[in-house]
RNA sequence: GGAGAGAUGGCUGAGUGGUCGAAAGCAACGGUUUGCUAAAUCGUCGUACCCCACAAGGGUACCGCGGGUUCGAAUCCCGCUCUCUCCGCCA
């Protein structure tokens, strides 16, 4: 949510901002509903006054005394105003709150400005692209994935995107999960385990809806949604809390299972490990002061970078322009491995400042001693997701014999320098 | 899943229709006193929103959440959520 003391002073800034990500929503329609909503608090607040001081004196007096009895007849008038008031004011709050949620958050000054992905800025490339193997597959024709993997029985047993796997590619991806969650302990990350669904108002608060519905799994009995991250689940837990601020900055690290629909999505993107509908992801998250988001950003970054580092994966860093940056960000950095097979870069983790725009929204203040509360500044970023950085592993240490040279990092966790 | 009890400010806890945003105590913060500590004593001590210049000042709302009754609701009625106790079931 926008602040919207900016929005009253800088519209200006607000609409070059909105312009800017390719957004369309109504600035001046939303201004002018500000308006009509604050004259309108102002009448029944005046009304309520009246009553109030009215029942006080009310208070004083004989119960059914003349005077009394005259009160609650002049009372009764007011009484309808103020009700009939608070119900037009509840109306209008609600379209206000719905019209002020399509309102973005703000580009910081250093995301160049343009309309769509091809105005991302490659920041730096990390390794060379032709160090990978060269008997480099894409992984879903490699016959090591096509023995420990089972898409059609995943298909059977839940459907398309759901695959199962066996064996030592089940025991990869543990010790990916397990090679990541200690990295982040080290780097300070306190590690979290977080409920798979949540409720409404959590999916609410991180802005998952509305509008993103369609992305979530629902569970309609309990009016729960499946994480389509653990930043949902990780995110709300500070949820309408005010943290001390000596206790900022705040770094939890959680893996969970990420659960996400995938509507519409078809062709190369969606084969083999490229995007299933469940995926294995640890997730990083924090809560900072506000004048130290942006330092946090790249120290964010940089803890992604040194996974890919350890792992000896080649990658990118991307610098999103304002139209490729969501709706909630002020700045992003996307991580891209190359998959040497496929011959092309793979999301494997986006780095995001959101400043205080998810912590209005949320609720999540901290108070430094005798100050107001403040909304803290939240980022979030993957440290990373599994299966693509699997796929590039797959793919770029593939050996001529067929087998997957493993990371010597992932050695300790695996338990053999090979797969297969 | 069944039965019962409960939900009040940072915490404990009073308050069952009217000057209650809410007693009292504790904690916290500031001052005074005492040689230090401890104690005593006085004061401050919630959040959001609205008016106003986001100051001073004024106002409104908030006693789990949402509705209702009433001139007036923490207090009465209805629905929901959560917590606790007992029973059942279960990894």
């Amino acid at each position: 949510m926008i602040d919207i003391k900016i929005l009253r002073e800088e519209p200006d800034r607000v609409r070059k901002a909105i312009a800017d990500k390719g957004n369309d929503c109504d600035l001046d329609a939303i201004l002018e509903m500000d308006i009509k909503r604050r004259k309108l608090i102002a009448s029944v607040e005046q009304l309520r006054a009246q009553q109030k001081s009215v029942n006080s004196e009310m208070a004083a007096l004989q119960k059914g005394s003349p005077e009394f009895i005259a009160k609650i007849e002049e009372m009764r008038g007011v009484a309808a105003e103020v009700k009939q008031g608070d119900t037009a004011l509840k109306d209008l709050e609600e379209t206000w709150e719905e019209m002020i949620l399509t309102v973005p958050n703000i580009a910081h000054d250093t995301v160049p400005v343009a309309p769509d992905p091809s105005g991302n800025v490659v920041d730096l490339t990390w390794g060379d692209a032709a160090s990978a193997s060269p008997h480099a597959k894409a992984h879903y024709d490699a016959d090591i994935f096509n023995e420990l993997s089972d898409f059609p029985r995943g298909v059977k047993v839940t459907g398309a995107g759901w695959p199962f796997f066996k064996g030592g590619m089940a025991r990869l991806i543990r010790s990916l999960i397990n090679f990541y969650l200690d990295e982040a302990r080290d780097a300070g990350y306190e590690e979290l385990m977080a409920p798979l669904v949540v409720n409404e108002a959590s999916a609410r608060a991180t802005g998952q809806l509305p509008d993103k519905e369609g992305q979530m799994y629902v569970i309609p009995q309990e009016g729960f949604y499946m994480i389509p991250t653990s930043e949902v689940p990780v995110t709300n837990f500070y949820r309408d809390e005010i943290l001390e601020a000596d206790d900022l900055p705040v770094f939890r690290a959680c893996y969970t299972p990420c659960f996400r629909r995938e509507a519409g999505s078809y062709g190369k993107d969606v084969r083999g490990l490229n995007r299933t509908h469940q995926f294995d992801k640890v997730e990083l998250v924090k809560w900072v002061h506000p004048d130290e988001s942006y330092n946090e950003l790249e120290s964010l970054k940089s803890h992604a970078e040194t996974l890919l580092q350890k792992l000896q994966l080649p990658y990118r860093v991307l610098l999103m322009c304002s139209g490729d940056l969501g709706f909630t960000q002020t700045k992003k950095y996307d991580l891209e491995v190359w998959a040497a097979g496929q011959e092309r870069w793979l999301e494997v983790s986006s780095c995001s400042n959101f400043e205080a725009f998810q912590a209005r929204r949320a609720n999540i203040r901290y108070r430094a001693k005798g100050e107001k509360p403040v909304h803290v500044h939240t980022l979030n970023g993957s440290g990373l997701a599994v299966p693509r950085v699997l796929a590039a592993i797959l793919e770029n240490n593939l050996q001529e014999d067929g087998r997957v040279k493993i990371p010597e990092v992932l050695v300790p966790y695996f338990g053999q320098e090979y797969l297969g």
